[in-house]
Order: structure tokens, then C-alpha cells, then sequence
DNA sequence: GTCGGTGCAAATGCTTTGCATTGAT
DNA sequence: ATCAATGCAAAGCATTTGCACCGAC
């Protein structure tokens, strides 16, 4: 599997676009928090390695990095978009505490089998698809 | 199963609110449109049927009507909130034509099983879920 | 020297809030 | 009288955009 920087690097050569220091900065940022995240995380990280990437530059590079395919926006409870890293990896969906807001991952190929079947049915053709479980974990405390 | 806006009149009276005039067009504009809306929508709604609702109004009403279990949070793609009424109805999930645009419910209880199933595994108590399929409509042109 | 890239600040657009007024019990 | 509800306009907040400047090829 090719490293994710000439990924990116390949998809922006096919629009005739640069791979820049900031890019790279932000990239770099994504991989490092390896889960789910927020723009102004991407910043401070980044303004934690020492690097200065302007707000702006963030969001238009998440917004290439949505374009290529190597994120995609994850939980979508909140006003703000999450995004997540998903380039070579299985797809993930999430369940969130309702109670702590603690985040787990998990796949499931049983869910994507059923995807594919109620696409069938109606005769689409799947892309992708977001699952997410509310529920209360366990280490939640009892009401 | 009693109507709607006696469940939201004794929601609203067990947090020693009122279930005024505004309240009521809000939650008949919502009847009205059975699917998936936006607040704007309803203002709309609400003023061809020559209601004057405010916007501010409009907003904390769905806020109530959320609290109160009777609608839920819909969609999540855009920026912008979707809701649906949800209160004596089978929770439905949605399949997005992602060239189209085109919206389609549908009910899954082997997906409600396979919540379940997921939750009990990892020792979790399921509260509610969203499952969202993006996929191509077979009436949509082809590239 | 032509394009794209960047940063800044301003704009956007949905949603929320502060506040003065109004209404119900 | 008290307590909540309403409408308006202003504020919030994540995200986007316009613009001037910079740099690579």
C-alpha cells in the first residue's frame, strides 16, 4: 500500500495542484491523531509541531482530502463535522455514550452485507454508508 | 396510541410548560409535511396556511419537540439540520441517491437486531441508531 | 509572467440568545 | 403578580470566500 502522502500527492498532480508544506502539515496532523477529528484540532496539533497552517488552508485541505477519498466525515450528531482517516483502512462505525460521549469504533461486515442486500432489493447501486449506535456504556454511571 | 399533541401537551406540562397556539402550528406544520424537514420549511408551512410563527419560536419548539422524544435528528450530510416526526413510528433509515439527491425511507429490523447484537458484545445498553446509505438511484442518468 | 497557494479578514448561513413586551393563571 | 412565551434583532460559531501578496516552474 502506497504511503498516504504520495496518495494525496498523486491525486493532487491529476487536478494540477501542488503538494505544499501546509498540505503536508495537515496530512501529517491527520495521521498523528489517527481517529476521529475536528478542524481546530488539525490546528492545534499543528500549532503544537511548531508548524502554522492558517484556518483557511485547513479547511481547504480537509475539503481535498474529502475529494480524494482518504478522509471521510464520521460522526454527525453535532453541528460540527468530524472526519476521519480512511484511506486503506476498512470502513468504521461508531458508537457513542450518551451519557460519558465516550466514542468506540467498530466494523462490521455483517452490516455491510445487509447494506448491499436492502440496496439490491430496491435496485440501487451502494457507494457507502454511515452507521452510528447511541447508546450507554458500561462504565457510565448509573442514574 | 393518543394524538400527537396530547403527548407533547403532557410533555409540556410535566416541565410546567404551555402548549401554546405557536407550539400547536409548529407540530401541525410538522404533521403536515410527514418526512424529512428543515425549520425553514415549516416557517413556510406555517405562513401559507397564514400562521405567523418566528423563526425564534420555530426553533425552540423543535427543541421541545426533540426533548420530548417525539421528533429526532434525520439526515447528516449537510451543514443545515433535518428532522422527522418519529413519535409512534417505526424509526426509519434513509438511503440517499447521491446523484439525485432523492430520498428514500426504509425500515430494517434485522439492522435493529444487528444494533443489538453489536451493543451486547461489547457490553453496551442500545438507546436509538442511524443508518444512512449513500448509493446511486437506478433512475439516475448514468455518467 | 502565469497559475496556483496562502493568510487575513470579512462574509455566510444556520441556529441561539438577550431583551423588552405580552399573555395566561 | 408571577412566570413563561414571543418576536425582533443581535450574537455565535463553524465554515467559506474575496483579495492582495508570494512563489514555483
Amino acid at each position: 500500500m502506497a504511503p498516504l502522502c504520495s496518495v494525496f500527492r498523486r491525486y493532487l498532480k491529476s487536478k494540477g495542484l501542488k503538494y505544499t508544506a501546509e498540505r503536508a502539515d495537515v496530512l501529517d496532523a491527520i495521521i498523528a491523531r489517527d481517529g476521529v477529528f475536528e478542524a481546530e484540532e488539525l490546528l492545534l496539533e499543528m500549532r503544537k509541531r511548531g508548524h502554522r497552517v492558517s484556518k483557511a488552508t485547513t479547511y481547504r485541505t480537509i475539503s481535498l482530502l474529502l475529494e480524494a477519498g482518504i478522509i471521510v466525515q464520521a460522526l454527525f450528531d453535532s453541528k460540527q463535522s468530524h472526519y476521519q482517516l480512511i484511506y486503506g483502512k476498512e470502513p468504521r462505525d461508531h458508537m457513542v455514550c450518551m451519557k460519558t460521549g465516550k466514542l468506540v469504533e467498530f466494523q462490521s461486515t455483517e452490516l455491510t452485507a445487509l447494506r448491499n442486500r436492502i440496496c439490491k432489493e430496491l435496485g440501487w447501486s451502494p457507494v457507502a454508508h454511515r452507521f452510528q449506535i447511541y447508546a450507554v456504556s458500561p462504565d457510565a454511571p448509573r442514574s
